[in-house]
DNA sequence: CGTTCACTTGACCAACATCAAATATGGTGG
DNA sequence: CCACCATATTTGATGTTGGTCAAGTGAACG
């Protein structure tokens, strides 16, 4: 059932994706082979690298399947910095001068190639905003989140991106993940993470079972985490971010001293 | 005699920013003119409001002074993303659709305005990319590193920075940072920054005193965090990110069970 | 000279890491 | 179907890191 899943999902990606090709009369056998033509695969574990620093750098999409960006410390420790589900881009860094995180298959991935994408559209910029704005939230997870918190802040993010692809039903998402690949995410050790789960568990936050997430009462959760769906952006910007004297006191004044002996 | 390393400073930004402006005649004197029309100020502690949800959005360049991207969770907790110095943008962001995070000034900043900045130009690529680079790198630095790693890590990024920028005089650079700036920023409390500091003080890796910072043997202060300057990139890059077997073992191959309950 | 802001220190505690071992689970070959 | 193996999850015991609370010090500033 999980294969007939992901197709419904790559179907929906050739119209996307080739809509624009040719307006004309391109029969739509046509435009299913000009998809599958450009379609790539990776096998779980392996590592995307795209932009051969000097070739042309292409920019590929993922159809089905899940990756990360990730880096890995000379002395083993692992930082994984996004997750990439089907729709998202992976993009050509690397292919610049900076590039010292890496993209990994976290299963069997299918991916389009788009070729050299030069112009940036108005949809791309959009991406790119979304993406940025999901390290920014990862930052203030890692930062300022408590384990638990975290992990229901993560749920939720991935909630919405895979509800928006269409992969959730009712409440209920299907999360390829390893503890181990959700610790190196959310900087915690495995263990931690095994024990997290058990008590939103047994204290009814989640159901996780078998691969597949259940999230109750999203609303709670989302409080719970300090989460802001990306749609609700206008509302948490109003709010004062550089505190007045009423929110706990912790405004920014000018420093006086700075980081003294 | 701080006011006076400031000016040097702007002064080498009128050349870089207006240079390219018109070749022909222009006197130096107009061109300083032009260059002061265009200056903006912000006090310490104040939000730097830009793109007002639907005005032109303008591109601020920094001058002097020191600026940071934070966001503040409704229970108070906040959380620095990033900082911006002399010679950084502050990016048109909110203007769009995301937008929960704001710039605030940390000392009195100097801005000039470059006005809506539509072409994204080499350098404009470059620089966004070093900045993403460098939101990964604070990635890892919350995620993976300890808190003596983290100041240390920190430190080597401003001090490269800085250098680029000319504000690095041998190995003493200037902090205008609060601790408790540098708390928020590293995901730490106050009093561990603290402490960590003494302890780095005592140990000798860095001399801490009055807003002034000076890095002993940089190249040990770098192997002791895991920094790698954005210089290497490419030798970084070359690392196995997916581990084979030599490597602690830590690869990342198909997960055959996932979150199970 | 008192006030404020930042840094410092000590005592105590909670969160999380580490180590080690036990227990599923799924895949594979017989 | 069963035995076996590798991988993942779970659990307990124990240690370390870093947070919290509270109080004290020192410098700048009106």
């Amino acid at each position: 059932m999980e294969g007939e899943a992901y197709f419904v999902n790559q179907s929906s990606f050739q119209v996307s994706t080739l809509g624009d090709v040719g307006s004309g009369k391109i029969s739509d056998v046509e435009r299913v082979r000009a998809f599958w033509r450009r379609v790539e695969h990776y096998d779980a574990g392996s590592q995307v690298r795209q932009g051969e620093r000097s070739g042309p750098e292409k920019q590929l999409i993922i159809v089905s399947g899940w990756a990360c960006e990730l880096r890995i410390l000379p002395d083993g420790r692992r930082q994984i910095f996004s997750f990439l589900l089907p729709g998202d881009a992976i993009e050509a860094r690397g292919a610049g001068s900076v590039g010292a995180c890496g993209v990994v298959a976290l299963t069997r991935l299918e991916v389009v190639n788009r070729g050299a994408q030069l112009t940036v559209d108005a949809a791309g910029r959009e991406a790119a905003l979304q993406r940025e704005q999901r390290l920014y939230d990862h930052l203030m997870r890692m930062g300022r989140l408590s384990a638990k918190e975290r992990v229901i802040h993560l749920l939720l993010e991935l909630h919405e991106r895979l509800d928006r692809v269409g992969l959730v039903h009712g409440e209920t998402f299907k999360i390829p993940l390893t503890q181990e690949v959700f610790a190196d995410a959310l900087g915690l050790s495995v263990v931690h993470i095994n024990r997290t789960l058990k008590g939103l568990r047994k204290e009814g936050w989640v159901c996780i079972k078998a691969g597949s997430v259940t999230l109750r009462n999203r609303p709670r959760l989302a409080a719970a985490s300090c989460y802001r769906s990306e749609a609700d952006d206008l509302e948490f910007d109003a709010l004062p971010l550089c505190a007045g004297e009423d929110r706990m006191g912790r405004a920014i004044p000018a420093p006086k001293r700075n980081l003294s002996a």
